[in-house]
DNA sequence: GTCATCATGTAAGCCGTTACATGATTGC
DNA sequence: GCAATCATGTAACGGCTTACATGATGAC
């Protein structure tokens, strides 16, 4: 999940983890806060999977030769270090090619996702081709569907007054949830039609 | 979050964990699954903790005194350990006076739960006196509408469609989550004024 | 007698959190 | 020069999942 939020807002600017978990924030809104401890680790995976990298933004490329000795090493791979860190320290990422490859696979992903991971999802997925966002939201109203027929079967109709009530307002919630995705698929369809 | 539905469901009746796992597909819904791997362990930690413990179910109360002997030893934990293990080895549960008392903890306890949680705990409401139960719902309430106001200011109104789309639904499920929330406190009030 | 189901548990691992440690930059 | 904020990370830990191991019971 935290994947997939980093690699989508990657995808729109080049951005520092301190930025990057604000813009989260905004995403995830009140649904779910990720942090430092999640984010930063979770950079770093993505970086040594090569899905982001580090790029430069202050212009100073001096070359750094190999040169044996380890003083020399070491300067060397200080420079480089700069080479990718702002003014604060900061460390910029941005998306590679297989990053994006991997967020659109994340986007298109068939298993049924959590409630939070499919909001995420919407969020992104101006991303998508029209017929893969056509099928995301296909999927998640049959899968609210699926849900809504499973449960009503109250056991033996003996429920107290708050579950009861619990329970009909559940169900209010996932028609409604429904309802949303079948006019988000009607305006897909609509467009696809449009299209031809 | 699951000691809570454990304690509730034990409130009940007294049940061992394969039934009881059950039970709480049934009190969860769609919402979450607890698998055995958190089952058990949870339950042991709660006997530990005495907030429940194994109860006897079959009519044996053979007398174990201490021999002294290792083996008369071993003879008198085998007696006891059947003592409350059922036909198939079950081992049912109940609940404790301080598993009652931590029951009530748990759903009274005023930090702000998350949705599940909140479904739960109403689901369970049927525990709590009534102007508890109204706190319940009035924290809940005022959390909604918190996330309500923190909301609403799109940055710059410079949104997609699908991205506008799902902050409007977001706002109305919220909506729609306060509005039921009113009518479950109206009716506490209104019984509150009956009591009187 | 064997297969499905009931029943309890353990082990490894994932994902995330909080708390901590560190240091740079800006505003006053 | 000092505090607040920006910025990156590590460490310890918690909770839950999947997969595995074990064995009893009942149906056929």
């Amino acid at each position: 999940m935290i994947d997939l939020a980093i690699l989508g807002v990657l995808k729109e600017h080049d951005l520092h983890g301190y930025e990057l978990k604000k813009r989260l924030a905004g995403l995830l809104g009140a649904r779910s806060t990720v942090s430092f401890g999640s984010l930063y680790p979770a950079l770093a995976r993505l970086e040594r999977a090569g899905f982001v990298k580090a790029v430069e933004h202050n212009t100073a490329p001096l070359p750094t030769p190999s040169s044996g000795s380890l003083v020399g090493e070491l300067a060397a791979f200080r420079a480089r270090v700069r080479e990718v860190r702002g003014s604060r320290g900061k460390k910029v990422y941005g998306l590679t090619e297989r990053g994006a490859q991997r967020l659109h696979e994340l986007l298109c992903d068939a298993d049924v996702a959590d409630d939070r991971e499919f909001a995420v999802r919407v969020a992104l997925c101006r991303h998508l081709e029209r017929p893969e966002r056509l099928a995301l939201f296909e999927r998640r109203r049959d899968e609210l569907a699926r849900r809504l027929t499973e449960r009503d079967e109250p056991q033996g109709g003996r429920l107290d007054t708050y579950l009861r009530s619990l329970l009909e307002h559940d169900t209010r919630s996932i028609s409604n949830d429904i309802a949303w995705l079948d006019e988000l698929v009607a305006a897909e369809r609509a467009h696809l039609q449009e299209d031809t």
